[in-house]
DNA sequence: TGTGTAAATGAGCATAAACGCATATAAGCG
DNA sequence: CGCTTATATGCGTTTATGCTCATTTACACA
């Protein structure tokens, strides 16, 4: 529980969340959408595997990260909050136009 | 949505939610059933009341603090998460009997 | 008004978290 | 194989957090 809190109370993090709730991304769409470095990206999505929100399937070079099942199952109240309040996050219109933008751009090729 | 669960993602914090869901409290039985030093135990309090989580209020010189009723009602999803997992936090039982005892002590003499 | 108890807060320290840069690993493709 | 692209990770720096000790504030009551 302690975990899962800590790595939900991050801003940027939960930024990522409000955006892969909608649909399972890569690492490069992350970065490109909410501007952050590639490392960084890759940190804090660590962060949330590592606390079993999000689980992670490679294929070629590309990670694809998506909200992992047995979180929302096991967490059904959580999630429901996370799903009602997240929009509301400062930056979520912002982050979701660039979502758009990025999707159709398919930047980093990986929406073969 | 974010300093709410900064405020919420440390054990501490979460040990004294899940006593002081069951009757308000003042700040030195927190001290004594959660094995506090008066100054974490009151610095932990305020951070739960920053981000709205606890109120508080002053009587003589015992301050009480409970769950705040707004937060209740802004963020019930959440509450019912807390609620179902708080009495799975390793420290529960213990806590739990410490605070019966505590409750029985009258220590601070402040349930006059 | 002086003394005791409860609570809050300032200062300082130690640890943890977030970040960027650089590098390593891993996979695809010419 | 060598080159490119995607992702992860080591390292150092900065900032945030949690803690203790000491002090201050607030109140009660003799």
């Amino acid at each position: 529980m302690v975990e899962i809190l800590k790595a939900l109370a991050d801003e940027t993090r939960l930024r990522i969340l409000a955006q892969i709730i909608k649909s399972e991304m890569c690492v490069c769409e992350m970065e490109a959408c909410l501007g952050l470095t590639q490392s960084n990206a890759s940190r804090h999505l660590t962060v949330l595997k590592k606390a079993g929100i999000m689980e992670s399937n490679k294929t070629a070079q590309w990670t694809y990260y998506k909200i992992s099942n047995d979180f929302i199952k096991n967490n059904q109240a959580l999630y429901a909050y996370l799903l009602q309040k997240i929009t509301e996050l400062p930056s979520y219109q912002r982050d979701a136009e660039n979502f758009a933008t990025c999707k159709v751009q398919d930047l980093c090729s990986c929406n073969k």
